[in-house]
DNA sequence: ATCAAATTAAAACGTAAGTTTCAAACGCTT
DNA sequence: AAGCGTTTGAAACTTACGTTTTAATTTGAT
């Protein structure tokens, strides 16, 4: 057995989707994966409803990914470093393009990327930010520590951007705004819905992205501009 | 077998805590119960662990609660009822006191039940927040259509308190402030650190209640009555 | 075309889960 | 003290899980 995250990082040698154009076992198995994680959560989700969906053999998530859990992180990790990278690229070209930084500036350099990966299901749609959503309530044992030193650079730069953006704030005040203001961030986009435990909500329950952000950054702005 | 809910509800043949003043099976039940599901989710906790930790017999659980899933519903709906009635409760007072409706007002009558939630161990401490929290976003099966009809008083209550509070919004605008304000405010209480996926927040750790409505009500107040 | 490596397929394994059973122990009324 | 419904205890049952094994098949380079 060839050590499959290597052909994974390696695209060159894609094998050409006979027949019917159907991505490889190994995507496959990935996709459905992705959306059953979301749906149902990681314990709740067996391998053999995975490789069901898949139309794959059962013995073949062992093969490609090792284990469940591997399993789970190629899931993830299949999406974090992208995004990530979308991320600290629009900060790039804020911080960059010469005009002053605003609140409502670096709220859409988040914003931005969340709606680019909610608007294209070829790499998720709006999956990822659930499942990542999902994944920091349920503080998984499985990302719990091999996040923290991956991407500690996501936090850093947003902590100097915003301390930046807001020079009469104190660091400790920045800290907080930021949390509450991710926090509702990525709730937002995961679509959870808090109102809808006790009633069938109807307005909300619209999940255009683009109504989304339309009432979120002015939110969030205001939140984070708020004086203390 | 009696019916073990009638019997939950009628507290007046409460058994007189002999010995170590040690709570009655059913009760101890629910407080482990209670921690495991919130600390390793529902799928995740098993009812051997459940009964291991509360010191009953495996058959226990289905004795006094029939199965696992109405385990999970028992230990819901224990908290959500006081917790809703308290809001209720300090809505209530806070209209009959015949002062303006601000919307800092009405965020507190739903901060001032959670906060003395999560400061009183005898009621789940900060456990039901965080299940509830955890609960939303895994948008569990066994809650789904159970508490939509039940509490839609709640919903209903606050829309209208803030219907009144922020006349110069449209209703659409007011659910869509809602729904983000309650949002960040069952993250922030259930302690969901959604930076701490990133790195290893230091700020936020900190998780004393007061100091979590200190930078909480601002954020949240100021993100309501923002203008559209 | 051949052969080795990579992948898929089918079946079985060992374990742990929720649940059920049934007898023993307990609590309360008579 | 006896009797009866309630609760607890220990064990077994059934099922589903993740994983492993072994063989068949496909793939790719020579």
């Amino acid at each position: 057995m060839m050590d499959k995250a290597t052909q994974l990082l390696n695209p060159m040698k894609v094998q050409d989707d006979m027949e019917v154009n159907k991505p490889d076992t190994a995507t496959r198995i990935l996709d459905v994966a992705e959306r059953l994680f979301v749906e149902h959560g990681f314990e709740a989700t067996s391998l053999r409803m995975i490789t069901q969906q898949a139309e794959v053999n059962l013995a073949a998530v062992n093969y490609h990914f090792g284990s469940k859990d591997a399993l789970f992180e190629s899931v993830f990790m299949r999406r974090i470093g992208p995004f990530v990278a979308a991320c600290l690229a629009e900060l790039d070209a804020l911080e960059q393009s010469g005009q002053v930084l605003t609140a409502e500036a670096l709220v859409l350099t988040f914003i931005k990327p969340c709606l680019m990966l909610s608007k294209d299901p070829t790499k998720g749609g709006a999956l990822f930010v659930r499942l990542m959503s999902r994944t920091l309530v349920e503080n998984h044992r499985l990302l719990r520590e091999a996040l923290n030193q991956q991407y500690s650079v996501f936090v850093l730069r947003y902590t100097s951007a915003f301390q930046a953006a807001l020079p009469q704030f104190e660091t400790e005040d920045i800290a907080w705004r930021m949390h509450f203001a991710f926090g509702v961030m990525f709730n937002a986009f995961a679509g959870n819905d808090v109102l809808k435990i006790f009633v069938r909500s109807q307005v909300v329950s619209a999940r255009d992205p683009d109504m989304v952000v339309k009432h979120l950054v002015p939110f969030v702005v205001a939140g984070l501009t708020a004086p203390v």
